[in-house]
Formats: structure tokens, C-alpha cells, sequence
DNA sequence: ATATTTTAGGCAATCGATTGCAATTGTAAA
DNA sequence: TTTACAATTGCAATCGATTGCCTAAAATAT
């Protein structure tokens, strides 16, 4: 395997009897340069099989037009999805995506967004752990001048572009169909408290419950169920009250939403009847358990392409933006756990 | 907002009154620089907020320590999967990963291949596209030195790296299974047979059949079908025959196997009894379906990891890579769907 | 025919970090 | 005391592309 050196601008120059300069405006179609002379080099350059040094080129201008992406986990649907919807965007308009995961850690958030630093991206976009520290780091990427946006997961004391999820309204509306439905005992699953999607979406749940004059009982309060193994514990406790619930809302996630619906069929509650289940964030596995499982859409590409448009600035003016925050409506998606009507 | 200029090396030794040059070497760590120096200088720029330019430092040296991955999709669970696990050993070694989908398309697989290659990434991993085309892009990177690491979905003329599943063995597991289970007419659903993985699930099929003594029938394999759509499509043909299969390989994934199973359903055709089924990937969502469905595990992070370590040759004389490849081996898991021993 | 403006292209500095080589200082051996 | 050598540090070139400034030639205006 012969180490074949790259072709540079000054091979092609030399090659055409030009400067080095002529063969870069005539690369990066400048118009201080002749048509011909254009073209003759842009054959020259195909001919040598040439590609651009991108880090020559960013190093010179002082920018490097790539976004980094800093997420919990690639591998969760919400997430994957937010990254197809942004690579979408930013590909055509020539931009790459650096991705790393911070594993919910604090720590590594903080590495990943200096590696962030040091790359001299254009912009990072993240959605920060679930580990609280403080958000220097991300004070850092401010004043570096990094175009931040946060999603889903923000510190919301940082000013900075946000795209939210309207979480109590998706969270108000979940409630109000149960209610609708004619469930009266309806349990809350509750995430950590620390991440403001969890106390927005328990306040959401309050909030409706007294609007339709419901009592708010703290014993249907169930802390920390964010996943399936902890939805199904907590279901077990639930069930076993002397006036045990007749819906539990799994505000966290569809996974402790099935995790409720595993232990409540194994105990042969019938569902919607006997008990109503809703999830969140809408996984593709919601639609095939039996009975398909309510829950909330968040419209993650949407989502990914809308935080794309915001890099680029082009939803400033759009009435979308206020105070630099874009909410994104969910949807509740009915399904036949909660439909008894 | 200031743009408050970035800290560089020359700040530092300017306010050191020293070289640039002893900077550099006191933050690279080298041994030719005085310990008491080198203390002073990392303290120093600690103080003034320092954060190397990758861009500087990569163009001088000559290498970028990044790995390029390309997928047709990064929100499909098995490919979110890989790149999770690669993310693991890569960021453990320094490297970034910059990561770019192709959507299923040869043009745009190609585009994306040459913007790696301008950012000098130091390796490429990329399992093709569906849509077929020339393999020029990738003879580019090899051509140009840059590590190519091919899986799961590869262009087998290349010599390059490559981490496969063996699907010839894998599709021969599941069959055999099946057979075991006394099905006794059991229908394939193919996939594309362009790509290599699908010709060797539907070899092992047909070796499985044979094998046990059973005829290979054309009416009972199903090209094509490789979505749920289709899937459900194929499984309306299939059980419209006059003699209808009592078993289907979705040999495509476990969306396919999702369509059989809700158009059984719906026809109310009882599983695992009057049919079996069995899909492949083991997606999340075949744990819950009801029945569960029977499937093949291909240990996605793993070969993501495994990725990784091939990048950094740190297989090469473990045994596991022959002729450049290694096969790893999947695993059927047994579900309801097919149990009815 | 002369003056002025355009156009095309060259020169050289620059982005920030790295590194081979030279220079300086200090220390040990002769 | 002189020589030899090692340890530090500085100097300057380098990676490849870009761009402000300058010049020569061509085109246009007077």
C-alpha cells in the first residue's frame, strides 16, 4: 500500500503555471478570476483527484462548519430521532454532526463539551444529563461564542436557545382524558424531580386534577419510576393500597408505562377496565403491546429539524422564538389502555 | 455579547516570556521541557481559560483523530446500537466520531464519504446503503490511506476490515428451530438480494430445509419483503395458498415479523399453534408483543465495540479476525411465537 | 492618444500548533 | 581549568488554504 501524498492547491498550481491563490479562488468560485482559467483548474483539480484540507481551510477561516450533538444516549428512540431530524438540516447546508453521548454522567458531559470546545465547532446542541452539577461548562461554550442550544433536558437559568416540549400542557391533557374517561383514582409515576421536564409534567398532573376538582393525594405520588423496572415496582405498592388507583400515568416513560402494564396483567387487572395506563414519549412498541398503550407524541424529528432552523437562524422571525424558546405542542395519542368510554 | 479572542499558546508565552515552541511542549506533555516549566505553564493556562485548536494541531500533524461512521439510518435501533458501542472504545481513546446517515442512498452515501475524507478522518466505518451503485467512494478512501472498516452490510470485493453477523448461520439456527418445533411448511420473507446479508440468510434457509431432509419450494419464498407493510402483505399472500405455510422466517428483521403477526392476528389464526413465527434483530418491542416473538440477537453494541477495537488493531492477533473479517456469532432467542413443544 | 477603470493574477502574511535543529546553560568528567 | 555532554529553551519552518494588497495588462472613457 504505496502512502500516496494528497494533492494540494500548490500541485495544482504548479501543474497549471498559477499561484497557489488563483487556484484557491478558482476552487472556492470567487469572481476575481477568470472563467476559463474557473474552469480549467476545476478540471485540473478533478483530474488529480484532489479534496479540500478541511482543517487547512477551517483553520484559516476560523470556523469549522460543524455542529456537535451531546445527548444521554444515542440509542434511545427520542434521541436517535432528534439526531435524524437535525442531520437533515444540517447536511444540506454542508454542516457535519459530531455526536458523543455524556451516559448521563455529569463528568463526562463536561469532557465531551470541551472536546466540543477544542474542535472550534460552530454550535453545540445538548440535552444535559440526568446527574446534576453546575453548568459551567456550558457557560464555557457562551463565552467562546459557540452558538448553544438546549433541548428536551435545560438549565433553564442559562440564556441560551431552547427547544422544549410544552411538558405540563402534554402532561394537563394526559390527566384530562383520564378524567374524561372516568378514572378517579389516578396515580402520578414521577421522575427525578432535579430535571424540570419531571416537575413540569407533575405540575401538569396537578393542575388538572384540581381544575375538574379532584383532591391531589400524595400517597398516588409515586417518586423516582423512570424506568420499566422501577414503573413495575411502583405498580406493585400501588395495587396493594387499601383504595388502590384506577390509572396510573406514567409521566416518565412509555418504558414505566409498560412496566405497569406487565405487573397489572399479571395480576389479571383488566385494562382499560379495571385500571387505565398512559405513557410518554410515544415509542414505536406502545402501538403493538396488548392493549396498545396511550401516551404522548413529542414529534422528536420535528423536533431535530426545528433545532437545525434555529442554528441557522432561520425561525428568529418566525413567531415560533419567544424568549429565545421554541415549545413544541405534544400530542396525546389515545389508545386502548385508557379507552373505556 | 464580546468576542473575547481564544487563549493560544503565544498568550501564554507571551506573559511567560517564553517560546511558543516550550509552551507546545510543556501541554503535550514531552519530555523535553523542564518539570518546574512545565508546572507553570499548565497552571498558567489553566488561568487564562486555554483550550487547543484542534484544527491547528490536527492540520500540522497531519491526522485527525476521527472516525467518520455511515449508516443508511441512525434512528434504527441495530445501527443507534453499533454506534453507541463505538462510541464507547473510541472516546475512551481520544477520537470523535462524526456521523453521517445516508438515507438509503447511493448519491448521497457518496457525498458523505468524500466529506470524511476532506476532514482527513483518520478511519471510516460504514455499512452501505440498499441502493446499489459503484464502489468507487470507498476505493477513494482506501486509495487515500484512510482505515475503511465495512459491517453487517459490506461490498465483499473490497478488501477491507469487516465485522459481520453470520447470517448464514443464524438463518439456519432459526429454520432448524422451526423444524424442530414440527412446522412443517415454513415460508421465507426475503430481503433485496442484492445485499450479501440477505442471499446468506435465504442460503441458510434453504441449507436448514435440506438438510432435514424437506423440498426447497419457490411458492413458499417471498421476495421483497423487508418492511412491516410488506411483511403484512406477504403474510395475506402466503396464508391465501391453498396449502398455506404452518410456519414464516421473516429473515428481513423483526418489523416484517410484526406484519405476520397482525395479520395472523386479525385473521385469527392462533400462534404459536397454527403458525409459528420468527423474525431477526431482536428490536426491542418482540419481547412485548403478544405472543412474544421468536427472533436473532446480533449483539449490536458488541460489534459496535468490536468496531471500535479493529480501528485501533487491537484484534489483530486475537484469532477473531480471519481474512480481515470477523464473524460475529448471532444468537436465537426463543420466544413464544414458535414454541409449541 | 492619453487617462482612468476593470480584471486577472501574484505575493506574502496569516490561522495556531508542532518539531528539527541550533543555542545556551549547567554539570560532570578529564 | 578545560572539555564533553546533557538538559532546556529558542528559532524558524511547516502543515494547506485563504485573503488583503499590489501590479500588470486589458478595456473603457475622455
Amino acid at each position: 500500500m504505496k502512502r500516496q501524498k494528497r494533492t494540494t492547491i500548490y500541485d495544482i498550481a504548479e501543474k497549471l503555471n498559477l499561484a497557489a491563490s488563483s487556484v484557491s479562488r478558482a476552487l472556492s468560485n470567487s469572481d476575481k478570476i477568470n472563467a476559463e482559467t474557473k474552469a480549467l483548474v476545476l478540471k485540473t483539480a478533478a483530474e488529480m483527484n484532489y479534496q479540500q484540507n478541511a482543517m487547512a481551510s477551517n483553520l484559516r477561516k476560523g470556523s469549522n462548519p460543524t455542529i456537535g450533538v451531546v445527548v444521554p444516549r444515542i440509542n434511545q428512540y427520542f434521541f436517535s430521532n432528534i439526531i435524524a431530524g437535525l442531520e437533515e438540516v444540517t447536511f444540506n447546508k454542508g454542516y457535519n454532526l459530531v455526536i458523543c453521548q455524556s451516559n448521563e454522567s455529569h463528568e463526562r458531559e463536561v469532557e465531551v463539551v470541551n472536546t466540543l470546545i477544542n474542535q472550534n465547532v460552530s454550535g453545540i446542541v445538548i440535552s444535559i444529563a440526568a446527574e446534576t452539577g453546575s453548568s459551567d461548562h456550558l457557560q464555557q461554550v457562551l463565552d467562546r461564542n459557540i452558538q448553544l442550544i438546549q433541548f428536551d433536558r435545560v438549565v433553564e437559568e442559562l440564556e441560551t436557545f431552547k427547544v422544549l416540549n410544552d411538558n405540563y400542557k402534554a402532561s394537563y391533557a394526559a390527566v384530562t382524558h383520564l378524567i374524561e374517561q372516568g378514572y378517579r383514582r389516578i396515580a402520578l409515576l414521577e421522575g427525578p424531580q432535579e430535571l424540570h421536564i419531571f416537575r413540569e409534567r407533575k405540575e401538569g398532573y396537578i393542575a388538572a386534577l384540581k381544575a375538574h376538582g379532584f383532591p391531589v393525594l400524595e400517597e398516588l405520588m409515586y417518586a423516582n419510576a423512570w424506568t420499566q423496572e422501577l414503573g413495575a415496582q411502583a405498580t406493585y405498592k400501588l395495587l396493594e393500597m387499601a383504595s388502590p388507583p384506577d390509572a396510573i400515568f406514567a409521566s416518565t416513560s412509555d418504558f414505566a408505562a409498560l412496566g405497569v402494564l406487565e405487573v397489572a396483567t399479571g395480576k389479571g387487572i383488566r385494562i382499560p377496565e379495571a385500571l387505565g395506563i398512559c405513557g410518554y414519549s410515544n415509542e414505536p412498541f406502545t402501538e403493538i403491546t396488548s392493549p396498545s398503550i396511550t401516551t404522548i407524541d413529542q414529534f422528536s424529528i420535528e423536533m431535530g429539524k426545528t433545532i437545525g432552523n434555529l442554528h441557522f437562524q432561520e425561525l428568529v422571525n418566525s413567531g415560533m422564538v419567544i424568549k429565545k424558546t421554541v415549545n413544541i405542542r405534544p400530542k396525546l395519542i389515545v389508545r386502548k389502555s385508557s379507552q373505556r368510554v
